[in-house]
DNA sequence: ATATTTTACCTACAATGTAGTTTTAGAGCA
DNA sequence: TGCTCTAAAACTACATTGTAGGTAAAATAT
């Protein structure tokens, strides 16, 4: 790959960890995904993709403190790089461009 | 699949496909993601791009007239389906409502 | 200690992204 | 008309990304 570039799922996945702001870890992004997308993801896909935007540089991650809940493992917090903000922000200009070109059917459906 | 979800770039191509608007062919798609987005992708990788999105119903192509160029074989020409504008239409509305809640980190490079 | 909860980690497979090669169709021309 | 040249479709194979299910580990409560 010359340009990383990024996948859909991923895509979403880095700007929902943007916007859980210091919180986002894989349960937390599962229920803002569902909430914001209504869109449901298996714990599993979405740490292999947590795992995988690491490795690419677009978000780093370190555990948490031990919360104050029932049990379970500490949580692996991530957080947006300045390389995924500025993925994000490329793509978003792009596809703006793209939007803006296409003509409109005002009959659609 | 219980909701289509489409990949980064068939998402690219349908748009692509949308803004040149009724003349949208293989090497025409390589052309303009060159322009708009100077990205390179090989034909190979379009004309399986566009069987599939055909597939799912997002396109609809058709062969074109015969030219009045050296040679070549006739163009296969895609347009957007119903299907398609809509699928285009959620996802930016999807998008963008994400990008909205990303807080915006001024000092980024 | 042990049961219970929560989440990380691992493995495997399906869908999408990509390029290279081969085939087909049309145009020009000897 | 048969040959050459050109352009694009069609085919094949593999890399990357999307997805889920299962297993193991850490924390709390009893």
């Amino acid at each position: 790959m010359s340009q990383t570039t990024l996948g859909e799922l991923e895509e979403i996945v880095v700007m929902i960890v943007a916007i859980l702001d210091g919180e986002a870890y894989s349960v937390g992004i599962i229920n803002e995904m569902k909430e914001r997308l209504d869109r449901e993801v298996s714990l599993g896909a979405i740490q292999t993709v947590l795992k995988r935007l690491e490795k690419k540089g677009l978000l780093k991650s370190e555990f948490g403190r031990a919360t104050n809940e029932r049990g379970g493992k500490r949580k692996r917090l991530y957080e947006i790089t300045a390389e995924g903000q500025e993925i994000i922000d490329q793509t978003r200009e792009q596809r703006n461009a793209l939007w803006e070109a296409m003509p409109r059917l005002s009959f659609q459906y």
